[in-house]
DNA sequence: GAATTGAATTCTGAATTCAATATTATGTCA
DNA sequence: TGACATAATATTGAATTCAGAATTCAATTC
């Protein structure tokens, strides 16, 4: 069902493809992606498939295959007969994901004290206190390698593929965005706090002040980013 | 950004295409995907690219783009060296996917509240006595084209157009399913009460009780299409 | 008769080629 | 000098071609 995920099909009858053998589009999409996630790409930037084409050593075809799937996430924006366009993020549309976002790992939350296993919450609790170490520490990278880890853990706890799959996609518009927000000491305490209420109440199994704080924390981190432009 | 939109980029300074000249790739797209949705290409199915070829009579390059993406929709699954499936939905996915819809159905409630116009809501209303009518007479296809419609101006009242497209990807998912979902005497005559009782909270702009409703009017379709596999 | 191997065929993956459109450069005229 | 028209160039869209992998089917062996 996912492109970038053709070695290993959902149906489980189907052995996944012997190894070394990923298809180019795939291949190029990943690392397109990345690119763009990284701001190797920048916002309002035209693409040039000449260029891509012999910087990756493929032809055009399947560089402009991993440009329709992109093109699908949006992250690029494809103007017919002038080619793809790295989407600019305006305001709006940033506070557009954000709510979609926020309503999704709501969900996540509400979910996950349903269909987590206590390992699952475990691990959880256990990220969660590195993440105020990392914090204590002053310890920006890590700090936002673990935020990362904790939300993506509790969006697995909750089982659905579909939900997990739904949230990577919106992710991925904001993650540049994401690493411009600086955070003050007093927005990052307060995440660390909210991180912690989260994990509370995740671990009491309480759906509703789960999901709650959830959106609310997500909804936080927009008005933090907002703020600042 | 969207793959389907070309010919309507979002940046205001670029004119939209002369009429008549869209890309081969979007409308194979687009009329791939009706036949998916219709059912004329059953799940489960494996496509042969020659024949949809010679049945649209391009080439395989605009049909290869459009089934990377419709594989990024979830409509097809893409495997290595073996070609395109048409994704079979189980009823564990189709409960995934439901989820997430009634998330954001929910989201859309509390959006609309905020965000409607007067005249949106109005509208609501109105298409909500005429979703009545048609139960009453027993018009299932008038019943069927109204309720998404509302639905969708639901959505749209938010303004939020990433949330619309969320929806919109997730929505072709269980639209098959949804077709297939016969509607009990009951099931109809509380999925009508339901739309009444949002368009209410609605119309009175109160969001945390919308979203509620929204949210479990997607829940309990789910549960009525579960019920009889 | 069933299973396995190997050749022939079919299909997918990717590069190349051709055509159409847009962009840029050039030149002309006011 | 500047605006407009036209020609040259570059870039995108799509078809074709080539290469490689999978499937099919027949022949051979157990």
């Amino acid at each position: 069902m996912y492109n970038d995920r053709q070695e290993a099909p959902s149906m489980s009858e189907l052995k996944p493809d012997p190894i070394g053998r990923t298809a180019l589009a795939v291949e190029i999409t990943n690392r397109l992606r990345q690119m763009i996630l990284e701001g190797q790409l920048e916002a309002g930037e035209k693409i040039n498939e000449k260029l891509l084409t012999e910087q990756f050593g493929v032809s055009r075809t399947p560089l402009r295959e991993a440009l329709k799937v992109l093109a699908a996430e949006g992250l690029l924006d494809l103007i017919p007969h002038r080619g793809a366009v790295i989407t600019r993020q305006s305001e709006d549309e940033l506070a557009e994901v954000f709510h979609v976002l926020a309503a999704l790992e709501g969900l996540a939350g509400e979910l996950a004290t349903l269909a987590a296993s206590d390992a699952d919450l475990n691990e959880i609790e256990a990220m969660t206190q590195k993440l105020r170490r990392s914090y204590e520490e002053t310890d920006r990278p890590t700090y936002f390698r673990i935020n990362q880890a904790i939300h993506k853990a509790i969006l697995r706890a909750t089982g659905n593929e579909t939900l997990q799959r739904s949230h990577e996609l919106l992710a991925y518009r904001v993650q540049r965005a994401r690493y411009q927000a600086n955070l003050t000491p007093e927005r990052w305490r307060a995440a660390v706090e909210e991180h912690e209420a989260i994990a509370k109440a995740l671990c009491a199994r309480d759906a509703a002040t789960t999901a709650q704080r959830m959106k609310e924390h997500l909804l936080k981190k927009l008005a933090s980013i907002s703020g600042k432009g």
